[in-house]
DNA sequence: TTGACAAATGAGAATGAATATCATATAATA
DNA sequence: TATTATATGATATTCATTCTCATTTGTCAA
């Protein structure tokens, strides 16, 4: 909270900040100029344990980062790769049924996974015959 | 569905199903024997695409994996990593806000964050003084 | 300002989970 | 049985992430 932040912590926050979207390490060191890879993720460590950002696990080979915002899921289709934020809000379901059992939520993630509605068209559409269309992931 | 099964995919299966726990790759292969790492990960690729089981990111290095059973939440302590079964069922909820978005959900997966029951009752008792207990992974 | 200590940095090595390779073995089917 | 496809395992490889450590930078007291 009181803690200072380095100057290259700061443009990390920054990244994530500005983009409000999903990114890996690597898509953020792409986007900062003469920082270590180290020091990426060294600052991604401190913004995690500072709660500043989450640190998601999408199922994905490598962990995507995002800043803390409005609580919402995600949706990660199986065909592309997209991700999608979902708004909904079930933390306060998801903090009661952990407190029936004892614990106490810090945070928590929801994921879904199945078709999104853009591959969902494209399959339709290949079914009738058109040209498959590819959605970014 | 229908496709046939390998003995050694079977043994896979088996060990997931009786334990009814979360298992990274690791401890799996631990628990057969006579099994090659590549034909257990790619035993857990079969099951989990065919859906017997579920690969699950939990923010741990490794993904564990499940038998699929009854819906339910994952609670995963920051403190001594240890991860609980949250009995409740969202997964109504969270398909129907993913409906609204146009996507279509095949199953989805909440975890929860924050400190444990008995990690709690430790801190708990280190500051009365008492010595403290670890609870296990 | 200077000195002293703590924290941050980065280049590169190391780790480790997961995947790819490929020759061999096994099963399925004609 | 011959043929074909699939499964297997030892091993190499990939790649995200972490570690190491010498150097730099920041902080604060005297």
């Amino acid at each position: 909270m009181s803690e200072r932040m380095s100057a290259h912590t700061r443009t990390v926050l920054g990244v994530l900040s500005e983009r409000r979207c999903h990114l890996t390490a690597e898509e953020i060191l792409a986007r900062v100029d003469g920082i270590g890879t180290a020091t990426v993720y060294r600052a991604l460590d401190h913004l995690t344990e500072s709660g500043q950002i989450r640190k998601l696990s999408l199922g994905k080979k490598s962990a995507v980062y995002e800043y803390t915002r409005d609580a919402h899921m995600h949706f990660v289709c199986s065909c592309c790769g997209a991700v999608y934020d979902i708004r909904a809000d079930l933390s306060g379901m998801v903090r009661e049924a952990a407190r029936c059992g004892g614990h106490h939520v810090d945070w928590s993630e929801i994921t879904a996974h199945g078709l999104c509605g853009a591959c969902r068209q494209s399959r339709e559409g290949a079914q009738r015959g058109d040209s498959p269309e590819r959605s970014d992931a």
